[in-house]
DNA sequence: GATTGACATAGTAGTATAGCTATATGTATA
DNA sequence: TATACATATAGCTATACTACTATGTCAATC
């Protein structure tokens, strides 16, 4: 793996490194939502919930499109899902570890 | 997920979430290796190779031991081998839309 | 026990990120 | 067009991270 690949790779690792944007990701997987809808699943303010949105579909982990008054977002790139459940494996086998 | 489960996933995503230490991680997939050897292999300087080493093995991502002079680190969860995986495949269909 | 090789850590300056409030923008509807 | 709802953004402070240099510690060998 080269650097400039590596480099990449840590953006995408970043953009969800993070608990909300977790939420976020594990919401959406069961379809789109609106900023709204997001924002209380996540128990979380409508700014910093758009705020995390923002960044996220700016580094192509979501996508989004406006209705009427509303905007909803989407998982735009898959694989996002796949890294979350190894990431669940790996914090369970620490429980269990314990 | 709650919100205590998102932490600690995101902590583990934060901990490979860099360059250097991607590289790292994919330079001890084929087996444990001295802190000279990762520094030689990712091109960086021995205390920055170290600092990174340390900060993978404080949160689970490594292990390490001595045999005389030298320090052997090895990966200690195998799931950020498959965190990887689903990154890289994530950036080659990046690379493939454009 | 002095020296050299192998690692770790302290200190630091610059940069990025988080979390928050206030406010701006866009849309529908009375 | 005034009002309310939905979303985005600006601006701020505090905190965390990065990259780097210098120095400290541990182990082997002379």
């Amino acid at each position: 793996m080269d650097k400039e690949l590596a480099t990449q790779a840590a953006e995408v690792l970043k953009a969800v490194a993070h608990p909300i944007r977790l939420q976020i990701v594990e919401a959406l997987e069961a379809g789109r939502q609106s900023v709204t809808q997001i924002a209380e699943r996540v128990g979380e303010k409508q700014a910093i919930t758009s705020q995390q949105l923002t960044i996220m579909k700016d580094k192509g982990i979501l996508s989004s499109h406006r209705e009427g008054a509303r905007v909803f977002y989407q998982i735009e790139n898959e694989n996002v899902i796949r890294i979350l459940g190894c990431v669940y494996d790996h914090c369970r086998k620490k429980k269990g570890r314990k």
